[in-house]
DNA sequence: TCGTAAACGAGACGGTACGTCTCGTCTTCGA
DNA sequence: TCGAAGACGAGACGTACCGTCTCGTTTACGA
């Protein structure tokens, strides 16, 4: 229903035929990674041809974002909003676990680390995964921010988006670049530091 | 020279050849992308043979790699240390600047994003990458941070690594992901906000 | 109909692409020569991708081969029996001077030349070769022969192969060789020395 | 002594790298066939510069006829006249069978017949190769057949060159399109059938 | 006897074509 | 009229050889 609404589609459209779609496109891009990922190979493992995909979505990178939001399903509304206790410090370190859990489930993972890098190529996929999905994310995360920042647990003149860059970049180029664990301490680690800055402190 | 250390050619190489097909690669990297970068198309561009190609390179990677090598050349002795007046915020925003203008410069950044981008997919590329350039550029930032903690601008246990990603990662982010423009300010800001951290400072 | 039952097609096939296949062969067979003609090259000139042809084609010499074929299309049947005035002197100079202006006429020489001496080469096309045209045809001329050793113009013991070999094998030698012109004459007299033998007749 | 008036070879040339080239040529073409056999191979085999060949030979064509020659060297002038018993029957029986032995003997034959196709292609070979073999052993058949038109044996008006293509075409078809075995018993077969025609005989 | 000029091995080079592969589009046909 | 099947145009892949062109290195002559 809520997917009718966002992409209308025709009433002839198969159901199950989609559904297979997006499943044989998820459980490949697992497999083989994208590069190797081909409508080809999702219309095969599907039993679908392969002009059924290219009636419906534009590019490969297409059919896994839909792919990717048919997992999600459901999941979107239920967090609407980040935990909010008081305590900046505590309440991010919660936010940033609950990613690295997320970042480390090969299920979701690999597909998701697929279709990021290939949104680095494809501006057009970017745009729609950054309306759909990151923008309200991160609107969700402004929010919560904004709320320290009249708490007085943030600098006052911050800028926002540099603040998210700081707290949730680390994480994610790592998962990106593969170029460390991601951990629950790394979390702590990146959280800490961001907020207390590189110079020492006057204790 | 540095070069010929490095990767020894037959004596009877074509420097012409060889300089054309980099050329060419940088080129066409820069044009349509990595995705649609192909031997075939730099072998005509460079009005090259494609034997002459798979003879000294075993991959379109490796072309753009050591093209990308090629334009860095001479450069690398130079800087061969960061600047260090003692007054770190002050010589990293001299530093992130530099790279603001490398990164803003098309004719270096349109290639390298592509490499970039390619060496998420590419495990043995980035390792190759990581080896002879990331981390002696790397190593003489941390040698930079070291010093600064030394003279007690930073706080004394920090983890450098997570310093450094601090500091660059947002420019690269931004860099990848198209999603802001490098400038200056956005360079001095980060510096800024990394340094003193998210949370207010007694003033 | 005919070329149907002869090679059993997809109904998937498209014909106008067979045709421009087969047309750009026998047209780069006359303009470039057999040994230049490139599978590459057809495709280019028909507007058709080279899997295409490789697709319904084992070789160039079977293109070329289906090219003939389609020239020769509808010819066939007429000419379903060979002259058999009584007279069988007469009856094969007719035959071979026909033979002779089919030899000379470059449109269909130059190709029909290409072919015989791939032929020579490539033993499935040979045998595809005899079975569909030269096979028929010499069953034809074994026909005219066996009525006229019935009417007691040949040897009773006549081997009617030899006999075969003895009328056609200089004319088809000559061509092939390039080594003298084929005339009438050539054609005449080749008949009579064949029929005649080579000792001199008791008068 | 000989081969050098044919064709004079600079006082320089080594006559082991000639020696090694043609036995490599002979071999492969015994071992991949004609239209598989490449300079490249032969040098690679030979050890052998590709320039080696290409100075001397202008064609793998005549690399190969060259070869052959050499196999031949010292035979020719044995065999200076055609047996002439006086039965030009019994004398043409005993050489054709000879051809038919040599023809048997696959270590001439398959790289003679590949030679033999590519004359068919490649008019400067067969130049080359009428001038120097086949017009020379043509004469040594006409001048037995001449013979035999004084001795009464043979029509007097008979022309000798349709006459030989009456008695060794039906042996050189055989063997080149592979169409039937090269036995005695044909050769006898065709040597008969040419004397005395296809016509009965009156006994 | 030693220089020198050629012939030589080696193999890089710009090319052509090969036969295979995969892509995204187009066509046919059965449900 | 939709979807499965798959033929099609397009074009890159990596390989094999082509014929030309240097490179040093023999090799054998003639000064």
């Amino acid at each position: 229903m809520t997917t009718q609404r966002r992409t209308p589609q025709s009433a002839r459209r198969s159901q199950a035929t989609r559904h297979a779609i997006l499943t044989a496109a998820l459980e490949l891009a697992g497999e083989v990674g994208y590069a190797r990922l081909s409508i080809e190979g999702i219309a095969a493992r599907a039993g679908a041809g392969k002009q059924t995909i290219y009636r419906w979505w534009p590019s490969k990178g297409a059919v896994l974002f839909d792919a990717l939001l048919m997992l999600n399903e459901g999941q979107d509304e239920q967090s609407a909003e980040l935990p909010d206790t008081g305590d900046l410090e505590a309440d991010l370190k919660v936010v940033l676990q609950a990613t690295v859990a997320e970042l480390n489930d090969p299920r979701y993972s690999e597909p998701m680390r697929a279709l990021a890098i290939e949104m680095l190529v494809d501006a057009d996929l970017a745009a729609e995964f950054t309306e759909r999905l990151d923008e309200p994310v991160k609107e969700l995360k402004r929010r919560r921010l904004r709320s320290a920042q009249r708490a007085g647990q943030l600098a006052p003149d911050m800028d926002l988006d540099v603040a998210l860059e700081m707290l949730w970049g680390p994480l994610r180029s790592r998962w990106l670049n593969r170029d460390g664990p991601l951990t629950t301490e790394f979390a702590d680690t990146v959280v800490e530091t961001a907020l207390n800055g590189l110079r020492p402190r006057p204790s």
